[in-house]
DNA sequence: ATCGTTTATCGCCGATAGACGATGAAGACT
DNA sequence: AGTCTTCATCGTCTATCGGCGATAAACGAT
C-alpha cells in the first residue's frame, strides 16, 4: 500500500497549517475578496488584534507565498498571490483522492 | 472592510488544522485513493509510526468527519466520508476568494 | 538631525500538538 | 475460563503556536 510522497505531503501540510488559524483564514479571504493591496494598518484595523500579532500572521501567510508584499512609501502592501488561487484548491483535491490536475511548480516556496 | 464570518472562519481553520500534519495528509490521501475501508493495523503498517500515534491521528481526522469508522469483527475500519470530498475543496475556494458554491450543512460536525 | 509613522522582530507566557510506552477495553477463538 | 488480537486512552515528554508588550528598523516630513 503506497503512501503519498512524503515531501509532497509535507508541502500540503505546510499550506494547510498556514490556514489552521481562523484569523489567518479571515485575512486571506479579505485580501482575496478586496482584490487590492492592503497595508498592515488596514488589516490590523479589520481584525482587531495587536499589530505585532497581525504582523506575525502576515509573515506566516507570506512565508508560504499565499501573500506577496510590496513596499509603498512607508507602508507595506499585502496582496494575494494569484498563482495560488488555483494551486491551493487543487491541493485540497489531491488529499481527497482527486489526482493532481497537472504538475507545474509549487506556489509556495519549498 | 468586512471580514469573513468568524464562526465560518473557525470551521475552515478546524478543517485545515486537521490536515496540518503530513502524516494525516498521507493517511487521508491513502484512504481516499484505496477507496475501501482500512483497518488501523493496515494504516499503522503503511505509515510506520507507533499504533498509539496513528490512532491519535485517526481520531483527529474522524473528529472533523473526514473519516468514518465502522467496526468489523475485532477491527475498526476507517473510510473517507464522501460528503467531504467536495465540501472540503470548496472551503479552499472560499478562502481564495471564490464564493461558496452553495450553503448546505457542513460536513464536519460543529 | 530629529521627529512621527509604519512595520518587523524579540522575549515571554500559557496552551496546544505530536510522539511514545504502558495500560485498558472489547471481541474472537480455543 | 483463559488467551490472543485489535484498538483506544492515559500519562509524560518536548516542541511549536498564538497572543501580547516592548523594542528596533526603515522611511517621510519638518
Amino acid at each position: 500500500m503506497e503512501l503519498l510522497d512524503r515531501s509532497e505531503a509535507e508541502t500540503y501540510a505546510t499550506w494547510f497549517r498556514a490556514l489552521s488559524d481562523p484569523t489567518r483564514v479571515q485575512i486571506l479571504e479579505l485580501l482575496a475578496r478586496e482584490d487590492r493591496p492592503l497595508s498592515v494598518g488596514e488589516i490590523v484595523a479589520a481584525v482587531g488584534l495587536a499589530q505585532s500579532t497581525v504582523s506575525q500572521h502576515l509573515k506566516i501567510l507570506a512565508g508560504v507565498r499565499f501573500l506577496l508584499v510590496e513596499p509603498d512609501g512607508n507602508a507595506r502592501m499585502y496582496r494575494v498571490n494569484e498563482r495560488c488561487l488555483s494551486r491551493f484548491p487543487s491541493a485540497a483535491d489531491v488529499v481527497m483522492g482527486r489526482p493532481a490536475p497537472d504538475a507545474g511548480d509549487a506556489c509556495p516556496e519549498v
